[in-house]
DNA sequence: CTGAAAGCGCTTACAG
DNA sequence: CTGAAAGCGCTTACAG
């Protein structure tokens, strides 16, 4: 490389190393249409010689664009790292963001604290567009993103403004009315939930399914407990289930881990799975294999949300506003194990 | 707010609306240093009915500053998330990042791989500075880091060029001497260990100081194998160290999460803790607490660390290059519980 | 304290 | 296919 340590090239100087003008030399660095070969090789020679990389303020203040998009998780830490489902979401969306070349802005916020900094910060123009996933019912995300005018693809349906941003989610209506099916097939007849956060959309949902399916079978759907997506407060509720509803045999989990915390608690008092009680978790994201018996589970699509979150954004970044936003469900698939 | 959904408003429209001209404007935004109350408080008002926030690229481009900085993990996936290292980690570095006012963009790069992409990633100046933690002995980060010119500051000694970039790291020699200080002052006799990754800087200096103090107590430093800071890899290094070694008698694991696999290893075998083969760990980062027993380990100063690198990449950052490096060492401070 | 003007480093019609 | 020029939206000496 010419360059010394420490000073940055510039397109400037690639032009002029190249002999070329800074318009030619800028259509050579991307994509190169309209460029005669030679013109392009002396830019390319003179890009490698300096080591040139375009700076990304001056190139994204010109084109209006930055080629990076924020991942939005308004989830505290503690449950970022405790569950699979986020580690496995920024796995799927990173590789995602690759392939469409977009870069990667992870933006973590505490839930419900910080919206005005984050807001700041999108306004701002930092990013092309944002996916925003496991958001919950008090904060104003959707309508703030609207309002922004900010391409915005949520994994996971937001509890307002559902018409105003683009939503890639699992049917978790469905899931919970299989679930409940399978659970009254096997012969269960004392049905219990645990259940997602109340302030969570897809729990929510799941919850509606179990509802609805377990009542349409002349059942009552009375036994449900929240839970926290956790595995303590899996077993917590669990407990407090077996409590309240003794002769409860058959119980659908809102997630794994949450499940595996329930199979922990009742073997510890005695009632084995799926025996006396049969079980059904949601996820499906390892954990489900590790308990003993392994879990009768969901498989949560979160490859093809991510991967079509992705294009959806991608898209919209590219078209511009205008395009009526779009919503795409998943059915999310049974996977038999010994649980239930 | 006076603008209409979508259009983003500019500092001209601020100022026009103001009353002022877009230096004053400018002044008024960024502190306000030599303007009069009135205009300050025209631009404020200003401000607030446009709903205005500056341009980031502009302002990167005419400042050469973003006010973001990078933290580079090159881990895989799996590690960050099973490891509580990196969840206590990206806390502390978001909080540090937050009270200087920063923003923090995360970038995880598989360890070796896409080095190429993101030095492009770098070059273009998308961050000011960059923090770097779990980085191995391949990558070649250091140096690319100096050549690049870009303030960066690494958490963990890396390999070489350890005189170009500032280090902040925890005392390993120290920990590793005490740790087999303790082992041998209770009586232990036949000593191993559990050491860290070979090509991670931190697993290195643990393992040269209980051999150091090993020796130096005139006992036999054979006792080494190397796990990865898994509880899996632990309890394998155990289950090998045990084969090769029946009658050791004290164990240090460079980790918490390999001690935890020891433990598991060890009771399965029917050894006591510490009856049998005492035990001292690395972290206290929650694991070492609820194993059983307790774990006697070293609490890792990550909070100390996270806080003082940022405030030294901020420093960098502020007084441009010519500085020399600066490293800091910070003790790791012993914690006694059940298992030593 | 204030404003006109230059400049940060790119891209992109436009005319040739 | 190529280049001169304008423009993206800010900040910051400079002169007043």
């Amino acid at each position: 490389m010419v360059r010394s340590e420490g000073e940055t090239p510039t397109l400037d100087q690639v032009a002029r190393l190249a002999g070329v003008s800074k318009a030619t030399a800028s259509r050579a660095l991307n994509g190169g249409a309209r460029v005669s070969p030679q013109a392009q090789a002396a830019v390319d020679d003179a890009v490698r010689r300096l080591g040139y990389t375009p700076n990304a303020a001056a190139r994204s203040l010109a084109t209006r664009r930055t080629g990076s998009v924020g991942l939005i998780v308004p989830e505290s830490d503690e449950r970022i790292f405790a569950d699979p489902f986020f580690a496995q979401m920024l796995h799927v969306v990173t590789r995602s963001v690759k392939a469409h070349d977009l870069q990667l802005v992870l933006l973590l916020t505490q839930p419900g604290k910080e919206e005005q900094r984050l807001m700041r910060y999108l306004r701002g123009r930092f990013v092309d567009g944002v996916i925003v996933t496991s958001h919950h019912r008090g904060d104003r995300l959707a309508e703030n993103l609207a309002e922004l005018g900010l391409p915005a693809v949520f994994i996971g349906s937001p509890w307002t403004n559902t018409d105003r941003v683009s939503i890639v989610e699992s049917d978790g209506i469905g899931a919970g009315r299989q679930a409940a099916r399978l659970l009254i097939d096997r012969g269960c007849r004392a049905l219990g939930t645990i259940a997602g956060p109340a302030d969570m959309h897809a729990g929510h949902d799941r919850l509606e399914g179990w509802r609805q399916e377990v009542s349409e079978a002349g059942l009552v759907a009375d036994a449900v407990v929240h839970g926290d997506f956790t595995e303590a407060g899996g077993a917590r509720a669990c407990g407090v289930l077996l409590d309240e509803f003794p002769g409860i045999d058959g119980i659908f989990a809102a997630s794994d881990l949450m499940a595996a915390g329930a199979v922990r608690e009742l073997t510890a008092r005695g009632r084995r799975v799926p025996e006396d009680v049969a079980l059904v978790g949601y996820d499906d994201l390892g954990v489900a294999e590790q308990t003993d018996p392994p879990l009768t589970t969901f498989r949560n699509p979160i490859g093809a949300m991510a991967t079509e979150a992705i294009r959806l954004l991608a898209q919209r970044i590219d078209e511009g506003p205008g395009e009526p936003p779009r919503r795409i469900v998943f059915a999310a698939e049974l996977v038999r194990r010994a649980s239930a």
